[in-house]
DNA sequence: ATGATTAATGTTATAACGTAACATAAATAA
DNA sequence: TTATTTATGTTACGTTATAACATTAATCAT
């Protein structure tokens, strides 16, 4: 008898450690983003790649004209529309966010999942995480019920300190 | 004895009915904004006054560029710069919020009280209206202690179809 | 294989959003 | 009334994002 599946993503992110093993977190970025691709018959092409490991660089979101810095740093001239285009990209196969109140991207670490993105973004270290949004979602669940609105996308996006900032600023 | 402060706004926003009077709104929101202006010693200048009527023409968020236009209807020359700072003090005084997911304002109706916005946002019929955010953030604030993350301001903005669009879309 | 079709990328130009820096004018305080 | 602060004018530019059309590369059907 097979197991549920859950509903909810497997685990909480936590805010990586400062000197955490960063090259792990790529490699695994990008196996995940192949075994995506190749289940939703998509093509990983050169400049996604390319555009999915400048996003991946960091834990902290990044602007669309930093990753184009990024991909022609070789002096290549990459043009706005193709960056854009490879984020479109990612973002259709769940394997980047949008963070509207940065305008700027970052690696999804659950791009397996299908799933809601909330996020806590650090002002200190820049960095973000995808927090566990299941309570959250019931609470505008039910709020919306109230009002008779039919979500369809939910942003939510809290500023703050992140714990090992906060421990610094102490 | 006095009666304990309210935490929370005093209603829960509803949709305005698509034919309600909005001149009334409008009326609300220049007389609240002279008495907030009032109490914190602030001056509602001319432009100032320009800017949030522009704003609250309709339920609608409005871009900066749109305000602006609003603004020249009649030949003026005014800038950019000017629509940017009138806008920075209306949303310092709680009169305005901004909602990053669509690079717009939006008049605030709660503006006496001191509020975390949180938004619901209709595609069809484009107008937004402040959501009781009592629940919402209770469980964001769980969520955020399991993370040791200290919240600084949340950005909610919650998108799909309001109770009256949806009836029709029925 | 070959041509038809679709998917992806290249290229140019421009729209939309937002701010820096410095000059001027208007209100308030001394 | 002069000094000071606050608000606005003005010019120029930085940043973010997309439209429109051309070209190239992959895939499919025969």
């Amino acid at each position: 008898m097979a197991t549920r599946p859950r509903k909810t993503p497997s685990k909480p992110q936590a805010f990586p450690h400062p000197h955490h093993d960063h090259s792990r977190c790529t490699a695994n970025a990008l196996r995940t983003a192949e075994t995506v691709c190749e289940k939703h018959g998509a093509r990983l092409t050169e400049i996604r790649r390319r555009v999915l490991e400048a996003v991946w660089a960091s834990h902290a979101p990044i602007g669309a004209y930093d990753i184009l810095a990024e991909l022609n740093t070789d002096g290549g001239k990459i043009a706005p529309m193709a960056v854009y285009r490879a984020l479109d990209f990612l973002m259709e196969h769940g394997l980047v966010h949008r963070l509207a109140s940065l305008n700027a991207f970052i690696g999804c670490a659950l791009a397996s999942e299908r799933h809601t993105a909330h996020f806590l973004i650090c002002r200190s270290c820049k960095s973000a995480t995808e927090m566990d949004g299941t309570a959250v979602t019931r609470a505008v669940k039910k709020t919306l019920s109230e009002h008779g609105f039919v979500p369809e996308n939910e942003i939510i996006e809290i500023q703050g300190l992140c714990a090992h900032c906060h421990k610094e600023s102490a």
